[in-house]
DNA sequence: CCGTCTCTACCGACTAGTTGGTCGGGAGTC
DNA sequence: GACTCCCGACCAACTAGTCGGTAGAGACGG
């Protein structure tokens, strides 16, 4: 099913995404980028649309995967939050993804295609339900403590963690920043 | 020195760029809000990057007058940062500016002019630096209490209200679910 | 083994529309 | 006369998307 093109075409998308947003990056570039004619792109999707689509379902996929393995390893709900946070600590410090592909697209969400915006939506509330289940547990199990439920903890979190990525960008690519201030909003929950 | 329309081309330029961002408003958008030619936004502004630095200037000097004159009215440390959370919850509730244009900027930071992300920068040092000081304040009177120094509580609650936008974004300007998160960030500072 | 039939992957050349930006000039004011 | 404000007409460059066509692989029948 998935050609080599065809991923390489979702690759170079993804990373334009990634640094550009939806509305600034083209077909051109990725064209340029993977080395193959415009057509092509169009060939495999036919749409700028469809191609962001495919792109934040497989986003979505990647984290349900990387979730789902994540949580087989590590057991504790502190450490696993922990984790949540040190992949994209990481990210950012490797500069190859610095930054959530949902999290960019949601502050474009109302210039987007709906189809797009849809698939944004989705993973929000995957991720937040996905948090929500460990932080819960951990609340449960005494392992981790909050004054609000695990739902409204989880949303803060995830925005702190959004929050943190933007400044982040601001300062440069500056993984010490991220991390200084997701550290703290974790330690909220640890006590 | 500010025309009428150089300030309705101001307004229209910023509220697109509050929706769309930098990369999804053009002059043709403008010139049809306003009800100009596009020739006349290049006689007040030369080129799209003066536009969005003129943008955000104007947005920087706002903010500094809004905090100053917030500052002025209210004493206590909790209550200001209740007022700075409050006014966003204000603007996402009334649909008129539902997002930090600097936050929204950021996320484009990489595709935008020099110029224009020096601005976006200059705004976030700023802002930090504003509660970075109120928070200071309410620590030492007791009014506040935190783990973390005040800048590390600052940037942690703009990360978590840049994060609240986003959220609220995403659930369709959803003001209930933006306070929600807030509301939670502030209590970690006010006990 | 040969022909042909079909399907996928791919591409060069094109289109209609939009982008930011320029230019020369007109109207009003000091 | 000089200056500010504004405009219609224009431009080169770029946008997403279309079109007709090619090259190759696999399947089928003879």
């Amino acid at each position: 099913m998935a050609t080599d093109t065809y991923s390489r075409i979702l690759d170079s998308a993804q990373s334009l995404i990634v640094t550009r947003g939806y509305n600034a990056f083209s077909y051109a570039d990725i064209a340029a980028e993977v080395g193959v004619g415009k057509a092509t792109i169009h060939h495999h999707f036919p749409g700028k649309a469809d191609l962001a689509v495919a792109v934040i379902a497989r986003y979505r996929q990647a984290t349900a995967d990387g979730m789902g393995a994540m949580a087989a390893q590590v057991t504790q709900a502190d450490m696993r939050l922990a984790a949540y946070v040190g992949f994209w600590e990481q990210c950012i410090r490797d500069n190859n993804a610095p930054f959530c592909i949902a999290a960019l697209l949601a502050a474009e969400l109302p210039s987007l295609p709906p189809e797009v915006a849809e698939q944004v939506k989705a993973h929000f509330d995957e991720l937040i339900d996905r948090l929500t289940v460990f932080i819960d547990e951990g609340l449960q199990s005494g392992a981790l403590k909050s004054p609000d439920n695990a739902e409204k903890s989880a949303r803060l979190l995830v925005a702190s963690v959004h929050g943190a990525m933007l400044a982040a960008r601001v300062a440069g690519g500056d993984a010490d920043l991220f991390s200084s201030i997701t550290q703290a909003a974790l330690q909220r929950l640890t006590g």
